[in-house]
DNA sequence: AGTTCCACTGATCAAATCGCCCAATACGAT
DNA sequence: ATCGTATTGGGCGATTTGATCAGTGGAACT
């Protein structure tokens, strides 16, 4: 088993193959195809597609479901990165907890002062002051820095 | 009624409301969400929800749905967030240095402790300290502070 | 005021789908 | 040959969907 090392934990890396690929290959395309029309157009069992998708998902292969926004849409919104700072070893819980919402649109853990970079995205400044509350209130998030991204230059 | 041309035909542009950006934000969080769970997290009725989602795609505001998928292309790749802090007034000229560096694909100015925030994808590590140094050497670059973004999660 | 229009609600209903279970089967590795 | 794992086909109740319908409330217009 391919194994890779990172925070300290030793986390399983889980390869894909041709089937794997062909339900992510459909996914890609329609991430809201129901298992039934996968294993159909796949040719195999309903159940079969479950597990993969299920071990996808639990490996981290799959990061999760989204959707494709036309791009124009962003205008009016206001977008930050938020550079976080984790107490001791809640690092998996305070992930869990931010992953739960909504404006956090990238996560990626980092080295150095912090511990986490969120991307996050809000429809306007209070919503925005909401979020940054909520952050801050997560049981585990020592310190955060957060700095508005103006405008794209 | 404002409309934008595309492909030679005349498509009206819908405007999305603020329960339609809540569906949004939602469904970018998680592409899968029933429309039950929706509704009860918006507390709307389900038919409602139904109704928004319906016309969100209809006017081509939502293009479609997908799947997050790991990025193992990106496996041996860098990506870092930089957060730089430029001296007096020479913001224009280090903007414009800094947007002749391919590596830099986003770059954005912001209030706070920092005045620009990039972010940074080089080939390996050594190309990327070349990258820092260089944007250090800047003239009008004061102090920065780089965050390696090691997984998504 | 009265009327029209439209979106939302809450409710039904059948059909599809999901999540979970099971026993039987196929296949690869030891 | 045997063990372990994955797949299959099936069944089950619970959930979700798509489609209705009548009732409500608000905004715009006469």
């Amino acid at each position: 088993m391919s194994k890779t090392s990172a925070g300290g934990t030793t986390v399983a890396k889980y390869t894909p193959d041709d089937l794997d690929r062909q339900i992510i290959a459909h996914l890609r395309a329609d991430g809201r195809a129901s298992l039934s029309k996968l294993s159909d157009a796949l040719g195999v069992a309903r159940g079969t597609v479950q597990n993969r998708l299920d071990r996808l998902l639990e490996t981290g292969t799959l990061l999760g479901f989204t959707v494709r926004v036309r791009e124009d849409y962003d205008v009016n919104t206001v977008h930050a990165v938020m550079m976080i700072e984790v107490v001791g070893k809640s690092t998996t819980q305070v992930i869990r907890r931010l992953r739960g919402m909504p404006e956090i649109y990238t996560l990626h853990t980092t080295n150095g002062n912090w511990d986490l970079v969120a991307n996050i995205r809000a429809a306007n400044l209070s919503e925005f002051d909401r979020i940054l509350r909520e952050v801050r209130m997560v049981d585990g998030v020592a310190n955060s820095e957060t700095s508005l991204l103006l405008s794209s230059v």
